[in-house]
DNA sequence: GTAATCTATGTCAGTCGGTGACATATGACA
DNA sequence: TGTCATATGTCACCGACTGACATAGATTAC
């Protein structure tokens, strides 16, 4: 790790935490990318060589819990039930924020704050998110056996999923000044989510054909052949694997 | 209705036709507002005096719907479950696309392929949806008699709702040339998201405290006397009018 | 009919987000 | 030290979008 690199981590923080405060004290969209530039003393073209747009300043963070989520998702057993696998998923970003440095903590907090105050903002956060689900439906499809594109149940376990963590995260809003306390309610906000839905509701095995309102299994014969090893502790592994975070 | 109003509706549609057409040719972020305005012979500026930017001309429909399913709601009787009452509101929608004129068929289903072409459009969509739903949490919180700023059963409520119109649009992706289908593939996930809760999972009442998602048996000692009211009338039509699409 | 009025539109200038091209300075390394 | 890679700055540019102002066309009043 060069002198270069570690410089180029510090700017960058910088940059974001400069972004930050000036987003808390004037709002999000008064400032102007020349602002931060200036408030950390580099070009605006730099700027934009650390961060795609101001959007990704405040969008970062999201990109590094959807990887988390897909690791800890390819690490889960492959009979586990799908909406099982991806509370695993929902709780290892949970886990992962809390073992977060007290910087990346304040850094989440003032994000909070700023969502809070910009609904746009958390409607570009769920862009985010439906852009990507697109990948987890293809894992959860290919778990269950079934075609990504065509079987809506996939679909639907992974949107429940992502929604339930946004509810999780939108929920408290006021008086949040502990990332814990956040956590928290995320955590009990998955089990709420969990307990809404039917027992034996997501077979990890092809749509059972009494399910499906529609036709219901086409071209579901061929099974994954994923290795089914137990690796339970692969999740801790996953989320543990690294404690300096990348985007915020 | 003077001779100004209709040429301010005509040019209106003139816009998103061209638009929506030159969006299907070039591509969305190629084609620049400029040429919009070009093709219908109108000034740039004149562009952004019908609509907001170039997102509105894709987001637009939505708007309508979201409106649909809010007074929808807002016509359901106060005592029907929550989750009973957004699924006719999505029907409601449904049934408003189907009663729709040859060309905002027409438009629709070239909306459809630009966003089929363009991932980031049906994020901004998701976007726009997150952003109303506050006012449908809102509504279903103040029925269940809650505080919708805390309660998140109501957020979960609403959000799986949505996820589940979103689901049951974006699903047929291929080959899909006539609206009906679509409609049809809609209830259809609608009726599958139903069958994936619990029975009693949302009752029309407050969060009773010391709820156990685990157990299979909640509380719900106030019934939720369904299918009582008579205000059914045009709602219900809509839903039952055609009962071919109720398959099992 | 004409005149007064209202408004939809065009023109212009300007801001802001974002990008490519090119030159330069600074760290990495022999 | 000198060479090389690369991080940065400068400049020019595009596209989305907005405010200010003038004008042409429709509407109304007389």
């Amino acid at each position: 790790m060069g002198l270069r690199e570690r410089k180029k981590v510090r700017t960058r923080l910088a940059i974001l935490d400069a972004a930050l405060d000036l987003f808390l004290e004037q709002g999000y969209d008064s400032t102007t990318v020349d602002q931060i530039a200036g408030a950390v003393e580099i070009s605006p073209r730099t700027f934009f060589r650390y961060f795609t747009g101001k959007d990704h300043l405040v969008l970062g963070l999201h990109d590094q819990g959807v990887e988390i989520m897909v690791d800890t998702l390819r690490s889960r057993p492959a009979d586990e039930p799908p909406f099982t696998s991806l509370s695993h998923a929902l709780r290892a970003v949970a886990h992962d924020m809390e073992d977060s440095t007290p910087e990346d903590a304040a850094r989440f907090l003032k994000l909070r704050r700023i969502f809070d105050d910009n609904p746009r903002l958390v409607g570009l956060s769920v862009a985010k998110v439906a852009e990507t689900e697109h990948a987890l439906v293809g894992e959860i499809a290919a778990r269950r056996g079934v075609d990504p594109d065509s079987d809506r149940l996939s679909h639907l376990i992974v949107a429940f999923a992502m929604s339930t963590m946004r509810v999780g995260f939108e929920c408290p809003l006021h008086d949040v000044a502990d990332l814990n306390e956040i956590v928290r309610r995320m955590r009990e906000t998955i089990e709420l989510a969990e307990g809404l839905m039917r027992p034996d509701w997501d077979p990890a095995g092809p749509n059972t054909p009494g399910w499906d309102p529609a036709d219901s299994n086409p071209e579901d014969s061929n099974t994954p052949e994923r290795d089914t090893v137990d690796r339970d502790t692969a999740e801790r592994d996953a989320v543990d694997r690294d404690g300096s975070h990348r985007d915020a």
